[in-house]
DNA sequence: CTGAAAGCGCTTACAG
DNA sequence: CTGAAAGCGCTTACAG
């Protein structure tokens, strides 16, 4: 005998035995190495050691794949994660407290990033449910999810994370981003502040969307009116923050204070702040912290978010979905935090 | 008829209409609708539509897993990448090159977190494997990787990234981790500092002990020598590396200047400084940039590593050996790189 | 251009 | 306690 499996020599990949193989070799039916592998009663310890044996001989593995596709339940201990992008910070907390709920059950994870692209939200989520995941958590990008009714009807349990479902019902787990971010700038407007610009991405993100108004709602609760000028829709990255900081800061009449409405534009707002030397003139709260917010000079304010608390309750909805929760879809929505670091107490010029 | 593949209604998910479904309602064959979702040649434009029709009304999804087990190369489209913990920087860089490398291929990435745990890192290992992923990207916590030799025969490439292979001849990306540390302590010795400080990970972690080996190898070359009470090890978190900043800064002789052998112990040690004031005073080198470090007064100087280039390298040798690259295994070292910021160019007290 | 039979590696449902 | 047969959803290898 040359090889085992023989059939298989003409595969550019180099064969793998089997439960055949291990079985031809402990002289044992498959069914038994079955019961083996998977631990299953009913085992003679002398037919085990026969089959351990032979296993060990030929570095027998189990193909978990085949043995999901006839297994009852039809699952394969796999969930899908989509997120806007796993470099950034916040997207990286939530994803790690995903994995550690879905470790915690021997569920593993693939993930993807969808850098707001609609189209690549689509395709990203339809792969992952070819691919047979039991379920996925969705931060998503595009204006309409309704492509997943389908699939969630199919059995396939879906929750949203960061951002909310629109025109499909599903679990979601969200930031207060009204509040907090009306929260955020009525810190600036106890102030005294008045000219407060806001930095933010476009406003077809719902997120982004609901942080605005809830910059509008703070400047109309102190009668102020909306100045075109600082309002910066379309920045969602240090650079475009950065530029757009020094823009401000450059105009004629520049605010004295700034929202930034997430994490990156509040990093590339504090460098355009600090490039110019005016980060002790011009208050600056953000929206979600961020790493070493509290050693620069001031420390940045920011209106904290929750993203480890979010990937766990989004992970253990959708387990509890999988476990056979039939309960009514609900959104969960995590209130933020103001942290006072200095930026925010500014008083206006 | 009440349901499609009647047989299975006993399960609890929900049945999901298959290509039997779809040739059924078709009234073709099941190899028909095969040729068609696969996009195969030589099938009439009438069957096509018909085909096309069923599944659309069945809500027809091809099963990516059975497809996967039967055709005759054994891949799956999917990769491993198991990483010190994904929520760190350095790993998410990674892991977002690694990412767009494979999903220009339309790989999927499977990750993990090993948090330092051996027994983690081989079990998960396997796992992965077991779950018939077409190549494996480890940054390896243990001491021994000789028990992927097997897999790695049996055709499942294996690329090391950021720590080198132990025991097994396998494809690796690394920092040049001990010229990196050389030339961040000698950029300090350079100042005339004697009492430079060291902050690390457990010597057991081969990138620390490397690094560790750099410092050691700097003082020599002015003929300095190790002072034992300025050596912390074991120091891998913010948290820690406060705590050890803390004590050396009390100590009756502290150091002039510390070298923090990773980022989140930069960012440790910063904090420290900060708190107590001393960041002008005390000079300060870290292994491995990190956002805002510009930005803090003084700047902090680093000894920068290339997360996503060293990703995107791992993620290119791990598909040139699938593509069938036959070379031997080769160790890529990835050249790190002084930026000056003024932490690192304060002189000795 | 089309489809029936066999098989991927495993588990289910039985029979002994 | 053990194993032969059938089948998971699909593709391969053929035959027409």
């Amino acid at each position: 005998m040359t090889s085992m499996s023989p059939d298989r020599d003409a595969y550019r990949r180099p064969t793998r035995p089997t439960m055949r193989d291990v079985a031809a070799l402990a002289g044992v039916g498959i069914k038994t190495v079955s019961r083996v592998v998977n631990r299953e009663d009913n085992v003679s310890p002398e037919m085990e050691a026969r089959v351990r044996d032979a296993a060990e001989k030929l570095g027998y593995r189990p193909n978990l794949t085949a043995s999901h596709l006839r297994r009852g339940d039809g699952r394969t201990a796999t969930i899908g994660l989509l997120l806007e992008d796993v470099a950034n910070p916040f997207s990286a907390a939530v994803l790690r407290a995903v994995e550690n709920v879905s470790s915690a059950r021997g569920v593993q994870v693939l993930i993807a990033s969808l850098d707001e692209d609609p189209a690549r939200e689509r395709e990203l989520a339809r792969t992952l449910i070819d691919r047979q995941v039991d379920g996925l958590i969705i931060a998503p990008t595009g204006r309409d999810q309704s492509y997943l009714i389908g699939e969630q009807r199919a059995g396939t349990p879906i929750v949203f994370v960061d951002r909310e479902p629109r025109l499909i019902e599903a679990d979601a787990v969200v930031s207060t981003n009204h509040e907090g971010a009306l929260t955020a700038v009525e810190h600036l407007t106890l102030r005294g502040h008045r000219r407060i610009a806001y930095l933010g991405d476009a406003p077809s993100i719902m997120t982004a969307k609901q942080r605005f108004e809830g910059y509008l709602r703070a400047l109309e609760n102190v009668g102020g009116e909306l100045v075109p000028e600082l309002v910066h829709h379309d920045v969602g990255t240090v650079d475009a923050a950065y530029a757009a900081t020094t823009r401000l800061l450059g105009a004629t009449d520049p605010p004295t204070a700034l929202f930034a409405s997430q994490n990156l534009v509040t990093i590339g707002a504090t460098k355009g702040l600090h490039r110019f030397g005016r980060q002790s003139e011009v208050a600056l709260v953000g929206f979600d912290d961020f790493s070493l917010a509290d050693i620069l000079k001031p420390g940045i304010s920011v209106v904290a978010q929750e993203p480890t608390e979010m990937g766990r309750l989004a992970a253990r909805l959708l387990f509890a979905r999988l476990d056979g929760d039939g309960t009514p879809a609900q959104t969960h929505l995590i209130p933020t935090r103001l942290i006072e670091r200095g930026s925010g107490e500014l008083p206006p010029g």
